[in-house]
DNA sequence: CACGCACCCGAACATTTGTTAACTTACCAG
DNA sequence: CTGGTAAGTTAACAAATGTTCGGGTGCGTG
């Protein structure tokens, strides 16, 4: 099925890799000719016919760049990558911003772009900065990004984004509702779970991700 | 600066965004034109020079489908975004299939996408899938995925995938050169490093980045 | 009301760009 | 040698597509 790629074709597939990286568009069949060193279009629209028939492309007949790639390998689904929105810091005793519905595109917030793999496939999840080391123990490290998808419920033992209403704080915690209080888990040893009234708690989100740079 | 844009202009954009994503290239004026319910080409080329004029796109004039969006909000930089080949399992007794230079496309192989702002901007970073707890207190748990840099260099304290030559085995560990052997050294209180002459030790790449999905 | 301005129409025009026909060249099995 | 097939070449054609020009329609202002 995958047949060897002849060096011309492999050189078209590469070129039309890079030109979709340089513009946003696809090029044009004389663009490959000339970006490929090859005498005549016809060249060029032969060897995308194999490159089409061995499945690496799709062709749109009549019309002008309609060329899509289909070999995800070199350049990834390029939907499919979510502007995750960094809202803030979080960590015990440290202000959460409320992620406010549509806090439209602030200058000031940070954003990540993070591919549907990572993110889970929510659209609505958004990032926060952790501070300190009140989770160490969850693996979760000073600094980490943790992704979270919004939710006001929870269930027992997950790690939530926690709003506190009386002291108007968040802190991420591991949660667990016993009777009518909820106690924070701090995982860390040095550290003592919160209890508070059910009424006085907020879930804001549910950790789905951690993303650590060295 | 950024003014208001007409009902007219909004749908434009909405269209061309909508277009992008069905299609892998940019609609023509005359797409935009039917697509949009616009009598009239020129029409459409009025209200892109303003699009332009505003920031929401660039056009490449001459050019079919010469239609770039800039809107970063709506669709993320498509770019930037490295398909990361994620090579095998590591851990301590795990083997490593040498990254080799370019092991082209492998159906085999899983892949995920990620932007640099976690790979850490280098486009040879490899994934490898964690098996096991053994650095568990350097808060890398079973399952997450490490990110590496391939390198044969490591500082002492590095974490970095390392070769055994003799038991032909890779693993996950801290390392440290100490005279002519090298510890290496898991993060869990439970394990013994491994210490081996230097000479048999090879440094296959440096942990620059971790992700966790839950 | 005349004027300017933002926005829109229709149609013709000029390039850009995909498609094809007709003809080489090279190579290989029969 | 002969036929056949893959790959390449040239040139011309026609459809797709961006550009432009003359002319509208409303609307607010002096």
């Amino acid at each position: 099925m995958a047949k060897q790629l002849s060096a011309r074709q492999q050189a078209i597939l590469d070129f039309i890799g890079d030109y979709l990286d340089e513009h946003q568009y696809p090029p044009t069949i004389r663009d490959i000719q000339h970006g490929c060193d090859i005498s005549s279009t016809s060249v060029v629209d032969y060897n995308l016919q194999i490159l089409q028939r061995e499945g690496h492309l799709r062709r749109q007949s009549e019309v002008s760049r309609g060329i899509e790639l289909l070999d995800g390998v070199t350049r990834g689904s390029r939907r499919d990558i979510f502007r995750v929105p960094v809202l803030g810091n979080i960590a015990a005793g440290a202000p959460l911003p409320t992620p406010s519905a549509d806090s439209r595109y602030s200058e000031e917030i940070e954003s990540v772009d993070l591919p549907s793999s990572v993110t889970g496939g929510s659209s609505k999840v958004f990032g926060l900065r952790v501070k300190g080391t009140s989770m160490i123990d969850a693996l979760v490290a000073d600094g980490d990004l943790v992704l979270l998808e919004p939710t006001v419920h929870a269930e027992n033992g997950d790690m939530v984004a926690a709003w506190l209403e009386d002291v108007e704080e968040a802190t991420l915690k591991r949660f667990y509702l016993e009777g009518d209080t909820v106690r924070l888990q701090p995982a860390n040893e040095t550290m003592e779970p919160i209890m508070v009234p059910a009424k006085n708690v907020a879930v804001r989100g549910k950790v789905v991700g951690v993303v650590r740079s060295y």
